[in-house]
Formats: structure tokens, sequence, C-alpha cells
DNA sequence: CCTTGTAATTGATCGAGATCAATAGCTCTC
DNA sequence: GAGAGCTATTGATCTCGATCAATTACAAGG
């Protein structure tokens, strides 16, 4: 397996790969943040996916993809050229069992993406998507319980939009009614400290808990 | 394989598995329609995922489900114990080589998915919706070019609203526009006509084809 | 035939978020 | 430090789809 991996850089803002293009790697993000982005005919732009540490790209047995790879911040992949790859698949079925599992993984995820792009409101869309940022952010470090979370958004406030289905305006009004209401509060533009995690995430409209008996 | 498996029925409405239930098999839906659901404290919903037959219900190593399958049609599965099924793919890298195919697929159907939710309007999520259904029906037949399609709507308005993140009002309406404007007419009140099946994909808001050489 | 119940349509009004527009804050560069 | 070029904030207004409400269309059962 190390033997046919390599590592690839890309600035923020660089297309990794565009929609449509023959893509001859497959690849895991090992640092920074890319988008996956779905653009109509007339510009209306919508994010299908947030690739973070440790997330999987491309598709083995396929040469496309549908959508736009995009380096959000500064990223680092560690590719694998795709035949090589998919040869390793069929000869270790463990590597598909894995590839499964975080493939079911991503499903789930988009699963409550689409509630959130269905039925949330604007408010809550933000506060879905803190919450979403600081927690993968928080499995890095450990949690403690109600207490202050900080971190850095690794996104502009048109990807936010791009990601939560609204327009850039809203995003910005949502933030700074957020931060009014002492929900957050903003050290320059990027960077969120989160004073009370519970009550950030009273507002994104989801169950208090996992779901285990409620 | 056939070892393992049984056969179950279910009827129209019937609920197949509660979200955060256990659920001791996975199944393949040999005829009918189920729906995914996900749903929040005060009621809002949203479908996240329709299953039509030949797709494929359940997660191996996993024992819950984290949305409610319903049956929105007459439904019957074909099912497997859940634990020998993991067994199977254990020692068959056929299985999960296969499956995994099929949940990327499915993951790409979500990505276009959430493109809907988030970025089209009311009349291309309707023009969308039925387009969908028209060509998984037709791909059991087969397809003439900007010829008359005829199908049944599996789901009622309530149903195509949960999907579409609409409410049913507004389901309503858009179906009687694009009545009025000629794009489908209706016999009764879920056969639907589309006597120019082009004419409706222009109303979806998507590229004419599939992407090759726009 | 008339009731009862569910699915669907249609109308009137309202409001959250989009759109249009101006301004502010930053970082770079010259 | 003035100007260009971003990103972000804030204000004013408009619009699409939600909400509230009434009516219609059936199908089932007494």
């Amino acid at each position: 397996m190390d033997a046919i991996k390599y590592y690839r850089r890309y600035e923020a803002g660089q297309t990794i790969v565009w929609a449509a293009d023959k893509m001859d790697f497959v690849a895991s993000v090992v640092d920074g943040v890319a988008s996956l982005t779905q653009t109509m005919e007339d510009g209306r732009r919508q994010m299908v996916g947030l690739l973070l540490p440790s997330d999987f790209l491309g598709r083995p047995n396929r040469e496309t993809v549908s959508y736009d790879v995009t380096a959000a911040t500064d990223v680092t992949l560690c590719c694998f050229r795709r035949v090589p790859f998919q040869d390793l698949i069929q000869s270790n079925p463990h590597v598909s069992q894995r590839l499964l599992e975080m493939t079911l993984d991503e499903l789930d995820a988009a699963r409550e993406w689409m509630l959130l792009l269905g039925r949330k409101t604007a408010r809550e869309k933000i506060s879905s998507f803190l919450s979403i940022i600081a927690r993968r952010d928080a499995t890095l470090n450990n949690l403690p319980k109600r207490a202050e979370v900080t971190f850095d958004l690794p996104l502009t406030r048109e990807a936010m939009a791009d990601y939560l289905g609204l327009t850039l305006e809203t995003v910005s009004r949502q933030m700074s009614a957020l931060k009014r209401d002492g929900v957050i509060s903003l050290k320059g533009k990027r960077h969120i400290v989160v004073p009370d995690f519970e009550r950030l995430m009273d507002e994104t409209g989801d169950d208090a808990d996992g779901g285990v008996l409620t």
C-alpha cells in the first residue's frame, strides 16, 4: 500500500478536480479542508460534501466525479494511483470493508445534511454548522461537558452559504444575531468562541441527546 | 446466501422500522416503494431516502438506523438475518464490493438531492422529482427519445412535500401549474402523463445532458 | 343514499430569507 | 498612506413559499 502512495499540496482556493474531469487517483485528506460543490447552469451552487482530515476522496472503478473539488484551506492529500488502488481492493477484502464503513458514515452525514437543507431555519442551519465544526475539532482534543469551546472557521461566509443553502448575507446576519444573543463571540472574522456548547446545541433544532431513550 | 433469506410484506403506510429501534435484518426491496424519514422534535419531517425495487436497506455491523423506514406503497422485502449476512460479507469479498458500489451510487443520488433541497425552486423540485420517478420506471421498459412517458406516483402529496422540503400545498399548486402549462397531465390524482419528456427535463434546472462535453 | 374520513385543490395573507445596494475592515502593493 | 481588491456587515425592499382556512373529490361503510 505504501508503495503506491504520494503526497500533494493545494493552496486555499485552488481547484483539485473539476466536475466530469478525469481523476487518476483516489486520496485521503491529511491536513486542511476540501469541499465538493455542484453548480447549476445559471451559477447557483450547493456544497455537497466537506472533507476534513482522514476523509476519503474519489471513487474506485470510476474515472470521473460529478462535482468540483476545491481546497477551502491549504490542503495536503495522501494520494494513491487509482488502478493500483483498485487492484489492492480486489486482493485485500479488508480494504473494501473499511471503505464501505466510511461510505456508509458519509451517507449518514449526507442524510442529516438533507434534513438541515430541507427543514431547518437559517439560525438552526448556522448553529448546526458551527457545532459540526466544533465537534470535528474537538475529537482531536478531549471534550469536557458544558465547557467553552474554541475553533477557527475553515470556510468563508460565501462557502458557508453554499454549504447551508443560504445567501452569504443571511449567513452574516445570523452570525451577528448569535453573537448579539451571546451564543458565540467572534475574535476577528474566523475565530469563534462558544462559551456554552450546550447552549449552541439547543439552537440546532436537533434532539438534545443521541436518541438513546429520550 | 439463499439459505438465510426470507420474504416480508408490508402494507402502504405501515412502519417497517422506527428510528433507533433494533433491526435484526438487512433487506433488498423486491416490490413497492419505501421511504426513509427523519423527524425533528417539533414534527418537521424530511425524507432522506427513497427505496425503489432492487435498493438495499440496513447496515451491516450496526444494529440501529437513525431514521424511520415506512412503506409508501405495499412493499415486499427480501430479508437476510443480519448476523449471518455479516459473516457472508467476511467470507465473500465480492459481496462487500458490490455493496460498496451500491452505497456509492446512493451517495451520488444523495448529493444531487442536496442540490435540489438547497438551491432549486419549488417548480424545479417538482419537475426533478417527476423525472426521477419517470426515469426509474422507464429503466424497466426501454426509453425512446422525446416521447410520451406515463407512470403512477408512488407517493402522496404530503410524502412528496417531505421528499422535496416543501409543504403539501406548494406541491399541489406547482402540480397544477405544470398541468396548466401543458408539461404534464393528470388522470386521477396519481397517474401522470408527460407528453414530452425533454420539456419536463428543461423544467428541472439540470444540465440538458449528462455532462459529456457540454 | 347519506355520512364519515382522507387526499387534494384553491384562496388569502404573512413572513423568512433573497435581492439590491451601500459601507466597513483588511491585507497588499506601489 | 493612498488605492485596489477582497471579505464581511448592515440596511431597505421584495418575493417565493409557508401558513391559515375553506372547499372539493373520492372511497368506504352503514
